[in-house]
RNA sequence: CGGGGCGUAGCGCAGCUUGGUAGCGCGUUUGGUUCGGGACCAAAAGGUCGUGGGUUCAAAUCCCACCGCCCCGACCA
């Protein structure tokens, strides 16, 4: 038999710091509500503690996580922290991956890094361990604290330094069994996202600096997330900007003789931006040739797009097939264009030139002249410009029309990056020697997946969907206190006693409510109630009492209901459900 | 790393222009009155004014350097 101990949580022992004012530099609601809770505080830039209340959300996230990895067949360990130099150079990524960790040494001045991802870990494990196709398929996973050293630590946890991540390998001994776990693994995502109560799109993503074969991110939708998307309102189709494709317009115009007159300079003096050539002449920039120098690998090139759109330098760089790719210093756009930055244009140019799809075809244009203080008009791209290759190599808006369908337009959103799978393929096993016997006795590298929920970041994003002007909004599946019990006048008997009473029958029950003991006057109670955001408020007091009963209200609903003790228990299990 | 802003009590801020004994609100402590939506009265504690240097009889205030934080950008799983 085990004894289990059952602590009814007061207040008034615990440590839960709110705050009645609003901390300054907290930008984001979900941030503000972190902090006001007294969930958490910032130790420094990107780094927090995490205090009882925020704990107790984060274990409730941790858990739902491991119930449903654990459901999906994934197998638990625990991986370092602290990584050395040498397995990073043995993946080549070292160099990629050198800016966003910690690097640090020890006493014998070998190099350290606290651990950013864990592909290299679990891969070396994996090398060692997995030998043979019977022991195929296999997911591991960790839930665990990583290490980046952002660019820009912000918005409290949704981009901290140091943050806990739930990350999966699957090992796998063909790339169409591969997709198999990658599809456990999303559909556990999909579960656990819901339970959480979080309205996630899943996204096409490109692989980044992971790479690999494909990838999906699930994204929080929400005004303040950091990740633009697109998503189709014809069809499922949605990407991340980075990646997102667009239909591919209309087909050009045969562009001889289609009366475009001959080019002709115009003097545009200091006019170095698209918005000044656009005021000065009077044209739109949708009509302007948007004229960019880029370096590829040593080599320059020209990029070509219409005026009012950005370079997508994912694109452009697949397009070209370099590896490295950076915008052109002022001196070689100098040398190559033989005019100060400012007035590029295609014409005459003797780099290979690269246009963006949607100039294809594009007659009377307007663009830069090579030359100080000049732009050309009336540009035909067919008949005036030796274009190398047309490719898609802008980014997506909202308006555009949809890839995948025949009239779909595209809707611009903002979302919070909570979970990325990647189906990774043979690049780390093959970098690590991963490989398994056949049944026929060949040696093969395995196929992995990997695949990350932000942990940390998914438990504000909940925050972030579900807060109202009084404050945090739980889902019951996350809150850390599912029930408060607010006795409102401690030195009243029958208050007392209801109070114990209700607390012993809801602990039992499992709901481990959480008992506002303090000295405080109703209103503090009420305040913070809202604040914290406990699902089931339970009032108790001489008014309630003499109503016949206790006051419970959810914290969404506008008015609470005084029941009789022996209703209550039933009401609350309701809210909960 | 570039641009902008800010560092004064636990939190939010004033004081700096024009140098002269450091202030307000909230919170905290004590006493009293209150007690269903962040009460009231009285008393009190709490600050090397981010750090270092300089100017000056005298620096929170003027000058220089550094550090930290926030915002925008570049960049990033």
């Amino acid at each position: 038999m085990r004894l289990r101990v059952q602590i009814v949580m007061h207040l008034s022992k615990t440590f839960i710091p709110t705050l009645r004012e609003t901390p300054q530099d907290a930008e984001i609601a979900s941030h503000r509500l972190m902090l006001r809770a007294g969930m958490i505080r910032r130790v420094s830039g990107g780094i927090f503690t995490f205090l009882p209340l925020g704990l107790r959300a984060l274990r409730q996230v941790e858990r739902i996580v491991r119930e449903e990895i654990d459901r999906a067949g994934a197998i638990e360990v625990l991986m370092p922290g602290l990584q050395p130099r040498e397995i990073w150079e043995q993946s080549g990524r070292y160099d990629l991956m050198r800016d966003v960790m910690f690097r640090i040494h020890d006493r014998q001045g070998h190099d350290l890094a606290l651990g950013p991802t864990h592909e290299e870990v679990i891969t070396g494990l994996v090398a060692h361990e997995i030998s043979s196709y019977r022991q195929l398929p296999c997911t591991f996973y960790q839930v665990q604290t990583k290490y980046r050293d952002e660019i820009r630590p912000r918005f409290g946890l949704m981009r901290a330094r140091e943050f806990v991540m739930k990350d999966a390998y699957s090992f796998d001994a063909s790339w169409d069994a591969a997709d198999g776990s990658y599809q456990a693994m999303y559909d556990a995502y999909e579960r656990i996202f819901a339970r959480c109560g979080l309205n996630v799109k899943v996204v096409e993503a490109d692989s980044g600096a992971m790479g690999g074969q494909w990838s999906h991110e699930f994204m929080v939708l929400a005004d303040s997330g950091e990740d633009g998307l697109v998503e189709c309102n014809g069809c499922t189709y949605a990407a991340n900007l980075e990646k997102a494709e667009r239909a591919r317009g209309a087909p050009p115009e045969n562009s001889a003789d289609n009366g475009c007159p001959s080019p002709e300079k115009v003097v545009t003096p200091e006019t170095t931006t698209i918005e000044a050539v656009s005021a000065l002449l009077d044209i739109p920039a949708q009509r302007l040739i948007k004229t960019l120098i880029y370096t590829a690998d040593i080599q320059p090139v020209a990029v070509l797009t219409s005026g009012d759109r950005e370079i997508n330098e994912l694109k452009l760089a697949r397009a070209l097939g370099c590896r490295e790719l950076t915008a052109a210093d002022a001196a070689t756009v100098e040398r190559v264009t033989g005019a100060p930055v400012g007035y590029a244009g295609p014409i005459g140019l003797s780099i290979p030139i690269h246009a963006d799809l949607e100039l294809r075809g594009a007659s009377d244009y307007v663009c830069g002249a090579n030359q100080a203080d000049t732009h050309t008009l009336h540009v035909d791209i067919e008949r005036d410009v030796t274009v190398t290759g047309y490719a898609d190599l802008t980014n997506a808006r909202g308006g555009d029309g949809c890839p995948q369908c025949d009239d779909g337009v595209l809707q611009a959103k903002r979302g919070i990056e909570v979970g990325h799978v990647f189906k990774l393929g043979t690049k780390y096993s093959e970098a690590f020697d991963a490989r398994y016997l056949t049944a026929e006795g060949e040696q093969k590298p395995l196929v992995m997946g990997c695949y990350g929920i932000g942990v940390t970041r998914t438990l504000q994003a909940v925050i972030e969907q579900h807060h109202d002007a009084n404050g945090i909004c739980w889902p019951s599946s996350v809150a850390p206190y599912k029930v408060v019990l607010l006795p409102l006048n401690l030195s009243h008997d029958a208050t007392r006693e209801t109070t114990e009473r209700l607390s012993a029958e809801l602990t039992a029950a499992g709901w481990e409510p959480l008992i506002d003991d303090r000295d405080e006057r109703p209103g503090v109670k009420f305040k913070d109630a809202d604040l914290i955001g406990y699902p089931v408020r339970v009032v108790i007091s001489e008014r309630s009492l003499a109503a016949g009963g206790v006051e419970i209200k959810a914290r969404a609903a506008d008015k609470p209901q005084t029941l009789p003790l022996a209703e209550a228990m039933s009401q609350i299990g309701e809210f909960l459900s």
